[in-house]
DNA sequence: CGCATACCGGACCGATAGGGTCCGATTAGC
DNA sequence: GCTAATCGGACCCTATCGGTCCGGTATGCG
């Protein structure tokens, strides 16, 4: 129902985490500080620096590091990075060769205003908003210190986006 | 990638379909000619009846009809009938009790401006805008009165989102 | 110079839900 | 009152997504 997927929410989870603690981090380092289970963000935080959000250093001491401050990144970027462009239907580029079925097809370009409307939504939008909407600065990222893999599996249940539908 | 799904889009088709053909069309009506397997428009059908977008009348000689004309109709109303509620994650209604791992969801009420942007989008958007922007009078639902369920398959495969992603 | 650390790329597996199909209940006409 | 046509709900299958794991490579430290 239009959802995003859960690895876009854990995108937005670390890219925040990025921001606020040190300037390069681990993929484990902030598996624990989030909850999210670490191959996970490791594949986010992949997908991510393939898209050029973050920058990797490899080796010893390596890590990840952001590219460019929140306030310049879009969420409609980070959706892009993590599900692929974003179109509601397929209908939408050049659109040519898309349909062949042109006649049986009564609704062609139909979906664009759709997809235009929603994609300067997402553009207008910054992960330094999302930042901001969170919780006060009180509680920014405390770092709950699990004590077995037990409770992260659940925080990786509920992480912020549930079941939905 | 933020796609809908597909009966979505056979909704809009439909209901167009049902808005520029008789007052009253059966579903096998209307399956031939869309060219969407007739099952499946029955199910749409349904749901769009659930939600009181269309009202339906039983018996030998019955089927669907429009309740209220296309201009009157935003696709946010289509999209909540038949995929549920609008909402990219469920982190936004009261929130009181979703995320009982409140320490753990760093970003709490995070995705609420996304969430009232995209539906305010949504809704300002209607099938009668819809309807506008696909294909010229012309060429208004031509009936392609398909030979064999052979044809019909192939209608389906492509029907104007294909694979989407 | 060798070892430990940490990212990188791929393939793999299970779970969810969307897409499609079928059969029973109901109502209008004959 | 009966028949026929249609809606309504329940069921199953498959495709995709979410999550996991392993070998390879590069870097810093001892």
């Amino acid at each position: 129902m239009l959802r995003l997927s859960k690895l876009t929410d854990y995108a937005v989870v670390v890219l925040v985490r990025l921001a606020g603690g040190a300037t390069v981090q681990t993929s484990p380092g902030i598996a624990t500080a989030t909850g999210i289970p670490e191959p996970t963000v490791a594949k986010v935080l992949k997908a991510l620096a393939a898209a050029g959000l973050v920058t990797s250093q490899r080796g010893a001491h390596g890590g990840y590091r952001l590219s460019r401050p929140l306030a310049t990144v879009p969420i409609a970027e980070v959706i892009a990075a993590i599900d692929g462009p974003i179109a509601l239907t397929a209908c939408v580029d050049g659109s040519a060769t898309s349909c062949e079925v042109l006649s049986l097809c009564p609704v062609r370009g139909r979906w664009d205003p759709v997809n235009t409307a929603i994609r300067e939504a997402l553009t207008a939008i910054t992960l330094a908003d999302m930042q901001e909407a969170s919780i006060p600065p009180a509680f920014r990222i405390p770092v709950p210190v699990l004590p077995s893999p037990e409770p992260l599996a659940k925080a990786a249940d509920v992480p912020s986006l549930p079941v939905a539908k």
